[in-house]
DNA sequence: TTGTACGCGTTATCAA
DNA sequence: TTGATAACGCGTACAA
């Protein structure tokens, strides 16, 4: 590791005359000089010391990407396609700006503040904040945050979030189920917090909206953790005799349904009709392929990290951005045949 | 953000003794002034500044994770989900390991190199390395590097691999087609390097072996560019009448080639028969389900990390570190009906 | 136009 | 047991 110091020594020059050339200032600086330190910079492949430079600065150019992780679902949060599209976008856009990402998951979100300050980033993008878990970290850390896909009313007087539409999202996927003639349409998710709770509210509004009654009965909860999915989605199957239609909160878990159906005989959209919420591979290459909703994640992570970078330079921007979705209509939503237990009674 | 020299000063005691108890050093302060300090290190929140320490020490703490990515193949290399599950093992075990970890995405190793430089991090995991990148690499970088999935006899002399026994999963898969009496199998891939031309070689050694000839024409190579994906999928599709089953190179791509197949009627693995490479999702979840050679990606990211962990703390290791594959046998191959082309005469 | 000198926060060496 | 003080490499005010 060459440094400023060493290339003004072997030049006989001073280290300011060095760093301006480096700095491109280019005013201060005999052309005839800054011909001779250029050349020498290039031969010896001069690269800045961060560390110094930073700790001279007090700035570190680098951004923190931190993921809150659910204890329950994921041993490897990056396994979620969501989660890790999300993450190449944002990095993609971190680094086209000149910044460097550090990324760091945990489930512990004591962990993650520790981690931040002391590597004194320049921004944080949070992920995965439940509760207040936004503004805990916001009361610690001065500079910007951008949370993804929190809600929290109280939380926008303190960071910026770029969300989705998602109320809206179930809502027009429901509606057109019911369009379809379905009246017996079940909700899937694995918790009703944040996201969740918007799309079941959706959910709800449609069938309000066509005056169908719904109760705590028809949403079902999936049970994520290894050990007991496959119970748990047999159990959902099973609840599901009653219904036409099952509205879910993801296309993962549409996809797990739709195995688990397949296995047992029941045909989808024949039997059942499935619709899915994000718009993934997992759908895309189903057959027969999945309905969903769609959202641009990729999007979401570049405006997350754009939106951050213009909060760095000072500038002002919205403190709430959110992404619309749209409906993909493909083949597992389809007009009702019979319910499920009219079927067991005749077979 | 407090500094230890504001402790020192606040509390009226040297800078060094702070330090000592930051770092445990209690042999070498008095009990009582240990409590006082760390009394104080607590309510203030002490945080210290890693750039300082870096610079102090000259080592980092960081671990450079660099990604090449292939300018044909993703838009956001994060998409799949192998370089996602490797990427969250690796991020894993750094992080227990008390490390941090820098992810750097790019399709230029200059950049890559650059930037591993800059930040002097202290040690390198390499994912995507083709011809003499990782040597390249490692003429300009002096600490471990760890490469994953590199095909390179000469790098071994300059870096670790952590790897897959690639060659004996296709083998033991196509010798398990052939004895179901598949005598007509493809290969699908994208490329003849490196993973992909290990691959294939175990394709041909079990066609060797059963005393059945190939040659070029058997070799299908997708195109993957968006623009194109889909008139290459079809074009395989076509050429697929003259075989009875089709070794995939990837989940990704066995399911891709499903799909096709599905929507121009024909059926799997009635009509043919196919199998994957990597046992992931995708295929877990198709119906029918993937039959594939499956490979622990979690563990290789494991080892990847835990191997340049080991070499970090002056430790030996194995150069090369090869991880075994495993059948798994599922729905989609089963023996042979009839050609796709004897098919479509009674059509 | 060029150079000197200091500060950034930390660790480490060496006296006291 | 404690405290000055010098590094680490860089940027920059200020002086020359």
């Amino acid at each position: 590791m060459i440094t400023i110091k060493e290339i003004a020594q072997a030049l006989n020059m001073s280290t300011t005359t060095v760093s301006n050339v480096i700095h491109g200032k280019t005013g201060e600086v005999s052309e005839e000089k800054r011909q001779i330190i250029q050349d020498y910079l290039d031969k010896v492949e001069y690269v800045p010391n961060i560390n110094a430079r930073n700790l001279a600065q007090n700035e570190s150019k680098i951004i923190g990407v931190a993921l809150k992780a659910r204890a329950d679902k994921y041993d490897n949060l990056l396994k979620d396609p969501f989660v890790s599209e999300l993450i190449g976008a944002i990095e993609q856009t971190i680094k086209n700006a000149g910044y460097y990402m550090m990324l760091y998951i945990s489930r512990d979100i004591e962990k993650i503040m520790r981690r931040v300050s002391t590597w004194n980033v320049d921004g944080l993008i949070l992920f995965g904040m439940i509760g207040d878990d936004g503004i805990r970290v916001s009361k610690k850390y001065k500079k910007p945050i951008v949370c993804v896909d929190t809600y929290s009313i109280e939380g926008l007087k303190h960071f910026t979030n770029v969300g989705l539409d998602d109320e809206n999202g179930t809502y027009e996927m429901v509606k057109h189920m019911i369009s379809q003639g379905h009246k017996k349409i079940a909700f899937l998710s694995d918790n009703s917090n944040g996201v969740d709770f918007a799309r079941l509210s959706g959910y709800k509004r449609a069938l309000k909206e066509a005056g169908i009654k719904y109760s705590e009965k028809d949403f079902f909860k999936l049970r994520p953790r290894a050990e007991e999915v496959k119970e748990s989605i047999d159990e959902i199957c099973e609840r599901a005799r009653d219904y036409t239609a099952i509205m879910c909160v993801s296309d993962l878990y549409a996809v797990m349904l739709m195995a688990a159906f397949y296995d047992k005989g029941i045909r989808v959209p024949e039997d059942i009709s499935i619709a899915g919420f994000d718009d993934n591979q997992l759908g895309f290459y189903h057959r027969p392929a999945l309905t969903t909703v769609h959202q641009d994640v990729t999007l979401k992570g570049v405006t997350a990290a754009t939106t951050l970078l213009k909060q760095i330079n000072g500038e002002e921007t919205d403190n709430e951005i959110i992404l619309p979705t749209s409906l993909i209509i493909r083949d597992t939503v389809s007009i009702p045949r019979k319910k499920l237990s009219d079927l067991a009674h005749t077979s």
